[in-house]
RNA sequence: GCCUUCCUAGCUCAGUGGUAGAGCAACGGUUUUGUAAACCGUCGACCCGGGUCCGAUUCCCAGGGAAGGCUCCA
């Protein structure tokens, strides 16, 4: 077995072990059906997932959907005659003879060959053998239940310079049951996607004149708004200083910046009749050097602390936009903070403690991830990096985080700790990121007095907490399912009239709520209560104010919250108190 | 960018080689309502451009846009 499938399965369960060899095994199953029913197809290869399976293989004709119900009725005939799984270890000369005909599997054997591992086969009755590590199931019957879900290309190696193959996503279990839990929770997934949500709840929209680029309608907006205003509160009393820069900048910017050899083409660039290109801002950084840069520094200014959330535009590539998750243009709740080396580890506490705080209010999971050195995108020295390197490695493990590192995966100008969330179809994005940069405040030339009046070169740490705000919305939304807390939601209170008697004290309600600051909505139209309280349900108002002659005579109101129970309290005053007591107690605790 | 699929009214969806039908929404009227959909009526659409055809929303080609996927080890 390969060491890397080896340390895989060592960190599962026993069950997610047994379910890692079902799958494995509903893969081959797979794989030898398609090769029954298309003889000239060539595997490529198709592992377990921990959602399933999928198989790569090299065919020239398209396989479809529409051709699932044939490959399923193999793949069941398969299972149904039970044939056992042999392993065989065979030598690297005969696997290349056995396998002469497919040359991916020869770059396999080529590959394991130079790792001195052994070669594994599996044979699946006398229906066929391939270079397979298993874990497998003893026979083929043991596959409960499985589905094909999908078709895809992918690049061989996930290199997109390779040939592109097709693929095949499916899953299995061990009982219908279990598949039929597994595929309703897609479903119920589905229904929490924040493209879905923002369309129905009127958050945002996008349109065909700027594919990537959120318009964001009023009530995506205020939630927008909300984020950024607790943002700068927070940020004001841990000491940053918040700044506006130009979008547009001469290329001679990104020139200095290291941006023009590594970025450039991934920017949108504006070109002028006589003072050349402009590059469209796609990262803060460069305007934050020349802030720091505009007056003498002294080693009192540091750590400096500069933040902005200026608007951003990247060319990303078509195939890869999705919803708010990854778009064009965006805003970062960036800041640039500029220490001596000294300083590093503490600010780095810092601002894992405002991630702490950020992540928290919403109850979200995050893990972490340090980014090394990419080897074949770098600037500097492998002399400082190595050093950043170990510093970041020092800081997560002295705060006790747990974290995975990717290597290479580091920006050009230094090592970087990412936060990564999962969206609702279990897809990891990376929100925050805290980057430790020796090479941009070098080639800016920038400078601070130090001490003893020697001039020093600071190190910058770029850092986001929610990373992008559309990004964090969009993961928002989905995680709330919609149900936004009170603090956040467009229309916290509703107002619903019963019957067209009750508007003139239902519209006084209205003002002394809204000139308390509540974002308040009324329902004046002429329909039934029932009908405005499915209205409000749906749009996932927080709590809705129902007022007939009943609260009219008696100077009250009835309270129904989104979740249909009833507030006993019957006082507007009372109401106030409470909404606000809501907001502050989650923001401040 | 590449692969697959998709694009019909503001939204959700029908449907057809002879230019489309519904529900919700919007608008007008009736009703004046007690905790998730009152009733009647009106308005409103085949993504764009070519081609094939007597005729294209439907078939073909090109474009635009969207969704899922594109290194989880044989």
């Amino acid at each position: 077995m390969s060491k890397v499938l080896d340390e895989k399965l060592t960190k599962m369960t026993l069950e997610e072990q047994k379910l890692w060899a079902l799958r494995h095994t509903a893969e081959h199953i797979l794989h030898t059906s398609l090769q029954n029913l298309y003889p000239k197809l060539k595997k490529a290869m198709g592992p377990a997932t921990p959602d399933g399976f999928y198989n790569d293989f090299d065919f020239d004709e398209k396989i479809t959907e529409a051709d699932f119900e044939k490959i399923e009725k193999e793949m069941k005939r398969l299972i149904n005659l039970d044939l056992p799984m042999i392993q065989e270890d065979v030598k690297i000369e005969e696997a290349k003879k056995i396998f002469k005909n497919n040359p991916y599997k020869l770059e396999w054997i080529d590959e394991i060959e130079k790792r001195g591992e052994k070669v594994s086969t599996y044979k699946m009755g006398d229906e066929e053998i391939d270079l397979c590590s298993g874990p497998h199931l003893n026979s083929t019957g043991e596959v409960k239940a499985f589905k094909l879900l999908s078709v895809a290309g992918a690049y061989w190696h996930g290199d997109e310079k390779n040939k592109m193959l097709q693929r095949v996503y499916g899953t299995a279990f061990y009982s219908q049951k279990e598949l039929a839990n597994y595929l309703y929770q897609i479903e119920e997934a589905k229904k929490r996607d924040h493209k879905k949500l923002g369309q129905e709840l009127e958050l945002f929209m996008f349109h065909n004149t700027s594919p990537g680029m959120p318009y964001w309608l009023p009530k995506g907006l205020t939630i927008y708004n909300e984020l950024v205003k607790f943002w700068r509160i927070e940020h004001i009393k841990r000491g940053y200083q918040e700044i506006m820069s130009p979008i547009l900048n001469k290329k001679e910017l990104y020139i200095t910046s290291g941006h023009y050899d590594h970025y450039w083409s991934e920017m949108f660039v504006a070109k002028t009749e006589d003072e050349g290109e402009y590059g469209v801002k796609a990262m803060n950084c460069p305007n934050a050097h020349i802030v720091f840069d505009h007056k003498n520094r002294s080693y009192r200014d540091l750590p400096l602390r500069l933040s902005d959330t200026d608007p951003l535009h990247r060319y990303e590539r078509s195939g890869t936009l999705n919803g708010l998750l990854r778009v064009r243009e965006f805003r970062q709740d960036d800041a640039h903070i500029y220490v001596s080396e000294d300083q590093i580890e503490s600010e780095y506490k810092n601002v894992f403690e405002i991630v702490k705080k950020f992540y928290s209010i919403f109850d979200i999971n995050y893990s972490f991830r340090l980014g090394t050195r990419n080897p074949e995108n770098f600037m500097g020295d492998v002399k400082t990096w190595d050093k950043a390197e170990k510093t970041l490695n020092k800081i997560l493990k002295e705060s006790g985080i747990e974290y995975e590192i990717l290597d290479g995966d580091g920006a050009f100008y230094g090592p970087k700790i990412d936060i990564l969330m999962k969206d609702s179809l279990g897809r990891s994005w990376q929100m925050g990121t805290i980057q430790l940069d020796f090479q941009q405040p070098r080639r800016f030339k920038l400078q601070y007095i130090d001490k003893g009046g020697s001039l020093k070169t600071p190190i910058a740490i770029h850092r986001v907490i929610y990373g992008s705000l559309e990004r964090f919305i969009g993961i928002l939304i989905e995680h709330f399912a919609g149900n936004f807390p009170t603090w956040l939601t467009p229309v916290q209170v509703k107002i619903l009239p019963l019957t067209e008697r009750n508007l003139n004290y239902a519209n006084s309600i209205f003002k002394k709520l809204r000139d308390d600051g509540i974002r308040v909505e009324i329902d004046e139209r002429n329909e039934t209560l029932g009908e405005k309280i499915r209205n409000a349900q749906m749009e996932k108002i927080s709590y809705m104010l129902i007022v007939g002659d009943k609260e009219e005579k008696e100077k009250t109101i009835s309270v129904r919250c989104r979740d249909g129970k009833s507030l006993e309290n019957d006082s507007l005053e009372d109401f106030i108190r409470i909404i606000k007591k809501e907001i502050e107690e989650k923001l401040i605790n």
